[in-house]
DNA sequence: CAGCGGATGTGCT
DNA sequence: GCACATCCGCTGG
């Protein structure tokens, strides 16, 4: 049984954060009581209102509503008319980014995020709730990755805006990962100098919008 | 690997 | 009213 993340581990800027997700276990208490931990092998970063592959990037909707609330709580909306995805609200409240969990590598058939929450049962219900307590059903405990495990980035998936910026993150060769074209192309976190820019440069922009 | 269709919620981009 | 979606399984070359 793993330790329970704090509330501050997810606000903190969302590029710090979806790395550091990696090897992270996403539980889940089914509606009979049985529970799931999958090791999370694949995620995707979204900036909020610098990001126009963002749900969050033209403002608050019913839809998207939570990633404008405080971090540490989940986010799922539906999509394509037959599948649900998750996410992790990260920063503080008002500013909307999150973390999108496309992958897991212990569990069959959870590998991609509409998979995700099919294996996991999860649908719009199990949006809003508090990552960081057990009582909501869906939590997040903490984990590590193995010494041989290296982490790669590449293009998120499935977008058409925003494309050039490598905020996918998974851990290299993982049966958990999608089957990507984009994987050939990812390359060791550690050798990628995009992600402190995009780090300096989002900060740049919030500073120069308050 | 490219192309396509499924089935419906979402916000008008 | 309508285009399109943070997807996935299937088809054909």
């Amino acid at each position: 049984m793993g330790k329970l993340i704090k509330r501050t581990f997810f606000d903190r800027p969302v590029l710090t954060v979806a790395p550091e997700l990696l090897g992270c276990w996403l539980c889940r208490r089914l509606p009979d009581g049985q529970i799931l931990r999958g090791r999370i092998v694949e995620v995707e970063a979204y900036l909020g209102r610098i990001d126009a592959a963002s749900h969050s990037f033209r403002g608050p909707t019913n839809r998207n509503r939570v990633m404008f609330g405080p971090a540490g709580y989940s986010y799922v909306y539906f999509t394509y008319g037959m599948h649900h995805c998750v996410n992790v609200v990260t920063e503080p409240e008002g500013t909307p980014t999150a973390i999108l969990i496309r992958g897991l590598d212990n569990i069959d058939n959870a590998n991609g995020p509409g998979r995700i929450c099919k294996v996991m049962e999860m649908t719009r219900e199990q949006s809003g709730i508090d990552l960081t307590t057990k009582d909501g059903g869906l939590w997040i405990e903490h984990g590590t990755l193995m010494e041989h495990e290296i982490i790669m980035v590449s293009p998120r998936i499935g977008i058409s805006v925003a494309v050039d910026h490598l905020w996918r993150f998974f851990v290299k060769g993982s049966p958990g990962v999608t089957k990507n074209p984009l994987n050939k192309s990812a390359v060791p976190l550690m050798a990628n100098e995009d992600i402190r820019k995009a780090t300096a440069a989002a900060d740049q922009i919030r500073k120069k919008q308050h």
